[in-house]
DNA sequence: TTTACTTTGGG
DNA sequence: CCAAAGTAA
């Protein structure tokens, strides 16, 4: 999986084009492929392919579909500034490629590493069929700060504990700096045999129509690469200032809100890496920032982890890394699940954080650790089934990401202790949405509700009560907690591990 | 990246 | 009485 240097293919005439094919990595900038392809001195043709069938079967729900159409434009745009055209196809990536690059003629195809388990199969028998065919074909470290082999005990294991991974990852090296953006990409002639396979980002169909329900994506995001740099500058810019005490405040705007641009590679993390270290070392503050820096990447740190722990074991896409939690007695109510779902379980955080993720495709961290917590603990409702909800709806969803967390949360993943994470959702509100910011804003009905009361308003005197329509608890917060605590003692009887 | 319960010590 | 600190799960 580490750059190969393939059979050079001498015989290809010095016009025959690069392919550079882009999946995960939007953008111009510190693009390693296309950097590759434009040092190269061959004429360039960029290509993305969208594969219904995959995308329906893996990881790119509604919302993130939303985003990839903007995304596309985007690139499409910039590209275009650049001289060159974005192809888009829409097939299966395994037969198009290679046949496009035969009817290109095309000497080599390029394109950056992904490391999901779909994805890794994908690429290798592509990579496989075009060697056959005599194409080279190269890939690129650029989606993450760390890729995943090149992270191991002394044994040669993988991690299994962020801090011991994180020290040897960081012992490995600072991330390379980032490249810059070609300043001109020669673009090789469409080939005409191109016609049939490429139709065109509307084609693709990534947007909803009836119902259009993406109004507040719309108004939330605006998908891109010079998008991306500006919510990283605008972030950085700060110097960090307080994030590693403010990103836990879902009313404060503390975050960087960078994921989206993350997932779909609009920025890359060498680039959120460098500069964060740029803004904090290189500004006046001195070595003040340094512990906001430091939050900082580890936050990146734990985007890579998540994949790392993927890659050594990618059958943790659907199944617990605690095998005893394979007979947890989960109830999966469905009329739980429901009003989880649509923001009406009577809890003011858990409510306000899932309609802001169904309006904005989007939810505050502190809050996604909250609402998880909340449907597999006091629910006891499947981490798959708030897994599979967060994929469809977060703009985000990366699979990594989203099935380490949520079985982290959940207590059957690495690093797991279930008993301490049973957040109550009224404590969690006080303490970090302490005036009631957050959840005034996302569920309106609490508007006029006391700050004293409005994290728990079956608290608030009856009087308030009667003129707000808000739902009460649909759990009881002592008996839900207990009877998720019983659940995991009776798993623990059986034999396993650790405690 | 926690909670809930107990103990302690000052008022 | 209450807050802070300690501790078990």
């Amino acid at each position: 999986m580490p750059s190969v240097d393939d059979a050079p293919s001498a015989d290809m005439p010095a016009d025959a084009p690069v392919i550079v094919w882009f999946r995960n990595d939007l953008r111009l900038s510190d693009n390693p492929a296309l950097s590759h392809a434009v040092a190269s001195g061959r004429p360039v043709l960029c290509l993305f392919v969208h594969d219904p069938q995959h995308a329906r079967e893996h990881a790119l729900g509604a919302a993130a579909q939303w985003w990839l159409d903007g995304g596309l434009r985007a690139l499409h745009a910039d590209l275009a500034r650049m001289g060159a055209v974005l192809h888009v196809a829409c097939g299966d990536a395994l037969a198009l490629v290679p046949r496009m690059a035969a009817q290109a003629g095309a000497a080599e195809v390029v394109w950056n590493r992904r490391y999901d388990p779909l994805g890794r199969e994908t690429d290798t028998a592509i990579k496989a069929t075009l060697k056959h065919a005599g194409v080279i074909a190269h890939s690129f470290a650029a989606g993450v700060l760390y890729e995943p082999w090149t992270v191991r005990t002394r044994a040669g294991d993988a991690f299994r504990v962020f801090t011991a991974w994180w020290r040897a990852a960081r012992a490995s090296g600072e991330p390379l700096p980032p490249l810059p953006a070609p300043g001109h990409v020669h673009a090789a002639v469409s080939p005409g045999a191109w016609e049939g396979c490429c139709v065109g980002i509307d084609a693709l169909r990534l947007v909803p129509v009836s119902p259009d329900w993406a109004g507040g994506l719309r108004e939330a995001w605006q998908p891109g690469e010079a998008q991306a740099r500006d919510r990283l500058h605008h972030f950085v810019d700060g110097g960090l200032g307080g994030y590693a005490d403010a990103r836990d405040r879902p009313d404060l705007p503390a975050t960087s809100r960078l994921s989206p641009d993350l997932r779909f590679g609009h920025i890359s993390p060498r680039q959120a890496w460098h500069a964060a270290v740029a803004a904090v070392r290189g500004g006046a503050a001195g070595g003040m920032g340094e512990q906001d820096l430091e939050k900082f990447l580890s936050e990146l740190g734990w985007r890579d982890f998540a994949v790392s722990l993927l890659y050594a074991q990618p059958e943790l896409v659907s199944c617990n890394f605690r095998t005893e939690f394979d007979a947890m007695p989960w109830r999966n109510d469905a009329r739980d699940l429901c009003a989880w779902q649509q923001g009406r379980t009577g809890y003011p955080i858990v409510d306000a954080g899932m309609r802001q993720l169904w309006r904005t495709g989007w939810m505050h961290n502190r809050v996604r650790m909250i609402v998880a917590s909340f449907l597999t603990k006091h629910l006891l409702c499947d981490w798959r089934m708030g897994e599979a909800w967060f994929r469809d709806t977060l703009v985000d969803a990366d699979i990594a990401s989203n099935v380490i967390n949520w079985q982290w949360v959940a207590g059957c993943g690495v690093d797991a202790a279930p008993y301490f994470r049973v957040f109550n959702p009224v404590l969690q509100a006080r303490r970090f949405d302490p005036d009631g910011t957050y959840v005034r804003r996302w569920v309106p009905e609490l508007a006029g509700v006391p700050t004293s009361c409005v994290h728990a308003p079956w608290t608030c005197d009856p009087a308030i009560r009667a003129r707000v329509a808000y739902p009460s608890p649909i759990v009881d917060l002592q008996g839900g907690r207990a009877r998720a605590l019983a659940a995991w003692k009776g798993l623990s009887d059986a034999p396993h591990e650790d405690a």
